[in-house]
DNA sequence: GTCTATACCTTGATAGAC
DNA sequence: GTCTATCAAGGTATAGAC
């Protein structure tokens, strides 16, 4: 292989990466097909497959929730829960490529290769920061209830489209959900009478 | 159009009915082939097409969440979170039929009707019942907010499969998630200072 | 050996025969 | 009213071109 040939076969790959990318976050993995990425790339269809095996493989290798660097979990650990949804709400640009990407992956996690890489999406860009910022001896525990609670919103929001949600006041709904993350957080969760 | 052939044709519709919502459910959307649903019907696949339009209508015809039977929310107000959450772990029959058709349901809602679908039976199954029994002026909310963190649960359990909070100690699971769908219910969550 | 084009198989949907 | 034949679309493999 030449030199020229690996900046080719590189280039190609990106080339497809991206389009497929670009596709599967906007139109999700049902309704995108090997042959409109392949179009979008400029390439013929077969070469997608020859170069990542599979459709599946092909969105396996480049959806990402790109979350991580958004450092969306950051500030005061006392203020996490309000601020978060606040950013969710506002839709800054990389959120809202997280939430096509959120969508898509959810929507095609009855593969098993797809609802692996989506857990471990959701472990590196929200359990592992929150776990690392909590005491012990509750800090896994919380971290997962409250990647529940924030699955729940983004379901709700991004995958179930709840209207009543999105239309809500937004400071409302930042201050109530924001609350009900915070508990998750550092709220006393764990006595029976702790709740009501 | 005689009386036999209203039986019979009825019969065909109820047969095709009863195998389509058993695979949907439990192998789910994308899985299904309206000839795998024909030949556990003992029919032809055209009929299926002939009978119900489309296999999405047939999906849309047929799956349901069927937790609006299940009492999910009875008894004392003050008490419905963590009673909620043991049920969901507890997985009594009608709660493991509704689990796939959620998760089949969910992974299957980038078609806008069973979008559509989906809100509406989380409307009649859960936030109608919740809003029905909170006062005034935010129950409407408080029962979005609910849904929303009962979405994640579900979500997290049934559709991404977080092992992690699946083999955790189920009462603690309870004890915690409980408390924190009984504060969207009955919490102080709509003053800033209330989280933490 | 690496890329490309053609062909194949499954599946949803339709039209016409009986 | 039910079945057979067929089409169209899409994922994938294979064989041929350079």
């Amino acid at each position: 292989m030449t030199r020229h040939a690996v900046d080719r076969s590189a280039d190609l790959k990106a080339r497809i990466r991206d389009a497929a990318e670009d596709q599967f976050s906007s139109r999700g993995y049902a309704a995108t097909s090997i042959r409109d990425i392949a179009a979008a790339a400029g390439v013929d269809p077969s070469i997608v497959i020859r170069h990542f095996g599979s459709k599946e493989a092909l969105f396996v290798d480049t959806v990402r929730l790109r979350a991580r660097d958004a450092g969306i979990l950051s500030g005061p650990i006392s203020q996490v829960g309000e601020r978060l949804v606040r950013q969710v709400l506002a839709q800054p640009d990389d959120l809202v490529r997280s939430r096509g990407a959120f969508a898509a992956l959810l929507r095609a996690s009855d593969s098993d290769d797809v609802q692996a890489l989506l857990r471990q999406e959701l472990k590196a860009s929200i359990i592992d920061a929150v776990e690392a910022r909590l005491p012990p001896p509750d800090a896994k525990l919380r971290a997962h209830l409250f990647c529940a609670q924030l699955i729940g919103l983004f379901t709700a929001l991004w995958v179930i489209e709840d209207v009543e949600l999105t239309a809500a006041n937004r400071d409302a709904l930042a201050v109530s959900y924001g609350a009900l993350l915070q508990q998750a957080l550092t709220g006393d969760i764990f006595s029976t009478s702790a709740a009501g």
